[in-house]
DNA sequence: ACTGCAGGTCAGCAAACCAG
DNA sequence: CTGGTTTGCTGACCTGCAGT
């Protein structure tokens, strides 16, 4: 039985400012950094301009959630899977249009929503049969299907808005940035011996989790106290 | 390397709908 | 009433990732 161990983290200086334990699964950890950004802006006043992750935070929900309703920033991947390799068209070929709530096809057609949630998170924007039949581009369209549809997720807004972070240099910076933040949880396995846990239960990776979490900070304090790092030198790394 | 999981898209069917 | 179109629904399938 596996616990994770996720760290809130001030990227500019390396501070573990949140710890919580949480089942080795995916949502499980989306909630945590969910839980973390809640707590640390009730503790401290503290909330992030951007927050940095990896595709498990990708989601639609957790991006609704940064965006909507935290105003963060996200620069996380995000989970895309409209992508079609079989040469026919891909969602990223249709133009959705929020004016109107409609979605512009290749060939120019509309395509419309009944408005009914599937799953309670999918859209679908179905072209009109009438519309297909006739369509020179129907074979790189929909040459198995009468009509062509595009699902989109409700929470579509917040994953453009990723979308549109993604491949910025502020996106690649913050990458740069995570890939420093990763060398912590290399070093809580390897200096810490935190690979595996003597503590029992959920309360007891919490424990050991925070524990570790003062080591570590314990030891960023002392290395900015030795040496301040100069704003540069944070720039160029 | 293999496997299961999670988040997602796609295809196709049958029921509902609707104009003539 | 009828035949075609639209809609709801569901299982198959895809893919990245983490645990073993």
């Amino acid at each position: 039985f596996a616990y994770s161990d996720n760290y809130l983290i001030d990227v500019k200086f390396g501070v573990i400012v949140d710890v919580e334990a949480s089942r080795a699964i995916r949502q499980a950890e989306v909630g945590a950094a969910k839980t973390m950004i809640e707590r640390t802006e009730e503790r401290f006043g503290l909330k992030p301009e951007r927050l940095v992750g990896d595709t498990a935070y990708g989601a639609a929900p957790m991006l609704n959630w940064l965006v909507e309703e935290k105003g963060i920033a996200p620069h996380i991947p995000v989970f895309d899977k409209s992508k079609r390799d079989d040469g026919t068209f891909s969602r990223s070929d249709f133009r959705y249009d929020p004016t109107g709530d409609v979605y512009h096809c290749p060939g120019g057609k509309r395509l419309g929503t009944s408005g009914t949630v599937h799953e309670g998170k999918t859209l679908l924007y179905r072209a009109s049969k009438l519309d297909c039949d006739v369509c020179p581009l129907k074979p790189q369209c929909c040459p198995k299907e009468p009509s062509r549809k595009i699902p989109r997720d409700i929470h579509e807004h917040a994953r453009d808005i990723a979308r549109s972070i993604a491949g910025t240099e502020g996106f690649e910076f913050s990458r740069h940035q995570r890939k420093k933040i990763e060398m912590n949880f290399a070093h809580l396995k390897r200096i810490l011996k935190l690979g595996r846990l003597r503590l029992r239960g959920p309360q007891g990776a919490q424990d050991e989790f925070v524990l570790a979490a003062i080591a570590q900070n314990l030891r960023r304090f002392a290395s900015l106290v030795a040496r301040p790092p100069p704003a540069q030198a944070l720039r160029s790394a």
